[in-house]
RNA sequence: CGGGGCGUGGCGCAGCCUGGUAGCGCAUCUGCUUUGGGAGCAGAGGGCCGGAGGUUCGAAUCCUCUCGCCCCGACCA
């Protein structure tokens, strides 16, 4: 992408609104602009992001066997009338009537809708279990949104729900969960720990939540030094072996961690590395057993021809919200520092001399490399300028091109995460990065 | 939803109390100079002061209503 062709407005000064470093930074660095309040519009850059964060959850979530599928944002009333919902959830659910008057509203979770598609074709324990999930905007009227992109009204969610025939197997599906959720926190470059949760309205008793640690994190959490040191992205489990799940999930749940309203003072005092700090719930897993599946009449013929009641889990990733949560653990006074997986483009390639046949020549090699996914900062401005833009938006790298060094093809490599600088030939440079 | 605050060029703000033809910084455009960490000089464009009523010879400014946004609290992926 060319800069001086793109809309990635960033922005010098602090827009008033934001208060907390991501928001201030997003707005910044011309990801998102708001269009009401805690509804925004996702720019080229940050829509960016979005989608490489949905991606990584998609991988892992295909990884240990779900299916995505695609539920729509609107849903009908009836559907919810018959899990009871539809006058339990309250203001919170964004009601809407369509030109007859039906009843329609913006969905803030799916679990009638997807009941509903498996009660009209799953009818027989053979087809089960199943995990579904969908990564779509829901909408929940929030009384009071803020915090920019980590608590709107809209926002983006990954949303998976396991059919399991009994107890025994909705555990299995929920473990399965857990391990995915691991992998993809540690791909997004981020500590993420899973706390014993409570269910919430959504009812039910096993439940965890992830919970990503940073200093600006809304909560006080406490953990074990243990779960730092944990490395999930290897092949060491697997996803088809209960027994293999059921050692990893012991793994991942024995040592301490709970956030402030779960901390346990005598517990904790057992804990020989402590660990204190700030954190952001992005992830959230449940079971719930048939608490919509038995009314919402969802059964299957089982082998002796009785009609089983399949156990339900859910299982929501904030896609949206880690975009903030994401920036609130990785930045500094000079902007955002991407992690490499998410990283809007891999690398800036910074002409400090737009006009100048050597710095031209060799950003456009340097471009072409990149098969044009790196961002090209050729606007005519002053090198102070794009330097500041550059660590503003974060790139992983930047490679500056200057008059100085383009005569003999050498750039300056700069790690955004460390500040160090080298100078060395193009094709090094790429070397590295690529 | 309770309490507080703010709406004035794209962004950040002053002006309002004490009514009199709307101002500053940044950004934008033109020219010249400059050129490896947010340049200098000169000039230019851009705002029915959130909206609607009212008071007044005259309203950004005073009054009433309304809409929007932000902050603190109770609630949430």
């Amino acid at each position: 992408m060319r800069l001086s062709r793109s809309l990635i407005p960033t922005l010098k000064e602090n827009p008033a609104e934001a208060q907390i470093a991501s928001h201030r930074l997003m707005l910044r660095a011309g990801l998102v602009r708001q269009t009401a309040s805690g509804i925004y519009a996702w720019l080229p850059a940050g829509w960016r992001v979005l989608q490489n964060i949905a991606n990584i959850v998609r991988e892992e979530q295909d990884r240990v066997g779900c299916q995505e599928l695609l539920m729509p944002t609107i849903q009908s009333a009836e559907l919810w009338r018959q899990s009871g919902r539809y006058d339990a959830y309250g203001a919170e659910m964004l009601r809407l009537a369509d030109r007859h008057g039906r009843e329609l509203l913006y969905g803030p979770t799916n679990e009638e809708m997807l009941a509903d598609l498996m009660r009209q074709s799953v009818k027989s324990y053979r087809e089960l279990p199943q995990t579904l999930y969908h990564i779509q905007w829901k909408f929940r009227d929030e009384m009071r949104p803020r915090f920019g992109v980590m608590r709107g009204r809209e926002f983006l969610m990954k949303d998976g729900y396991s059919f399991d025939l009994d107890y025994e197997g909705a555990v299995v599906s929920y473990r399965k969960q857990m391990l995915a959720y691991m992998r993809i926190f540690q791909r997004l470059g981020v500590k993420a720990i899973p706390m014993v949760a409570d269910t919430g309205p959504i009812g039910g008793d096993l439940s965890h939540e992830f919970i990503i640690l940073a200093p600006t994190g809304e909560s006080q959490v406490f953990y074990d030094a243990a779960y730092e040191a944990m490395d999930f992205t290897k092949e060491a489990v697997d996803h088809e072996s209960p027994a293999d799940l059921e050692r990893f999930f012991g793994e991942v749940t024995k040592n301490y961690a709970a956030t402030d309203e779960k901390h346990d003072e005598a517990v904790w005092a057992q804990v020989s590395e402590q660990r204190e700090g700030r954190g952001i719930e992005v992830g959230h897993i449940f079971y719930f057993g048939t608490k919509y599946s038995a009314p919402m009449g969802l059964t299957v013929a089982g082998k002796d021809g009785s009609q089983i009641v399949p156990h339900m889990g859910s299982y929501g990733v904030g896609v949206s919200r880690l975009v903030g949560a994401l920036i609130e653990a990785h930045h500094d006074e000079a902007g955002i520092i991407w992690p490499d997986s998410v990283a809007p483009f891999p690398a800036v390639i910074v002409n400090l001399k737009v006009g100048d046949a050597g710095c031209d020549a060799l950003c456009n090699e340097a471009y072409a490399a990149f098969g044009g996914r790196a961002l090209l900062d050729d606007r005519e401005d002053r090198a102070g300028v794009k330097f500041a833009d550059a660590d503003l938006m974060g790139h992983p790298w930047q490679i500056v091109v200057g008059p100085r060094g383009a005569a003999n093809g050498m750039v300056e490599l700069k790690r955004r995460a460390t500040g160090e600088k080298v100078e060395l030939s193009l094709a090094d440079a790429l070397a590295k990065i690529l």
